[in-house]
DNA sequence: TCGCACTCGGGTAATTAGGGGT
DNA sequence: AATGTCCTAATTACCCGAGTGC
């Protein structure tokens, strides 16, 4: 982030136009499925919505390999990226605020949220 | 980062850049929150921003439905959030942007750092 | 001191939410 | 029951130039 944008790198959030575009549906259809429950966006402060682009590719069923998201090469991945202090800042945060302290309920919702 | 247990942890502070990254929104967006009083970021001498990780993260658990509701158990889905959905988002960025999208290079930089 | 990416402003076009009715 | 369309108000995105951070 701040560092190189370099890739269109794809985002793990989509807008309810880009949404609406993968379903062929109005977009005013994606806000339904949201307020429905159908669909768990994040919501901004505003009220508008953001949904999640892993839930999205599991409904539209293109859960094969290439699944352009997180894809977590099993195989061995060369080099593995280099440990970076501006990541383990924020880790650090976000196993305060989310994860009671505890740095291994973070690596089980991650590891859960792989096969 | 989960080591160096030596001093006060300072509060985590997020870049503009990083907070519309996690929002998926427009840097001007996060400038417009913070002027409008949605958030309460520190103003560097130049007016420059950075924002609290502690109220991003609340902001960002917002929208999310922490309940683990029922979903459609779609076999041969594609890869699921983690098992926190309040932390889905930022997790995501954090694999995109920081772990070239491996999810198990963020495991092991959260392992690394606990011994 | 330089360079580059980022962030600041404003201004204007494009999206979005929400309700109502088909 | 589920969508698509019309409407308004609110929010967001992209445009620019200038200043800042690293």
């Amino acid at each position: 982030m701040t560092k190189k944008p370099e890739e269109p790198q794809q985002p793990t959030l989509y807008t309810p136009a880009e949404v609406a575009n993968f379903f062929r549906v109005d977009p005013k259809t994606v806000t339904r499925w949201a307020r429905t429950g159908t669909l768990n966006p994040v919501t901004l402060p505003s009220g508008h919505r953001r949904y999640h682009a892993s839930e999205i590719h599991r409904l539209l069923q293109v859960g094969n390999t290439p699944d352009p998201d997180t894809r977590p090469a099993a195989d061995g991945a060369a080099i593995p990226p280099p440990s970076n202090p501006r990541a383990n800042a924020i880790l650090n945060a976000v196993i305060r605020d989310y994860f009671d302290g505890d740095p291994v309920a973070l690596i089980k919702a991650v590891r859960d949220g792989l096969h």
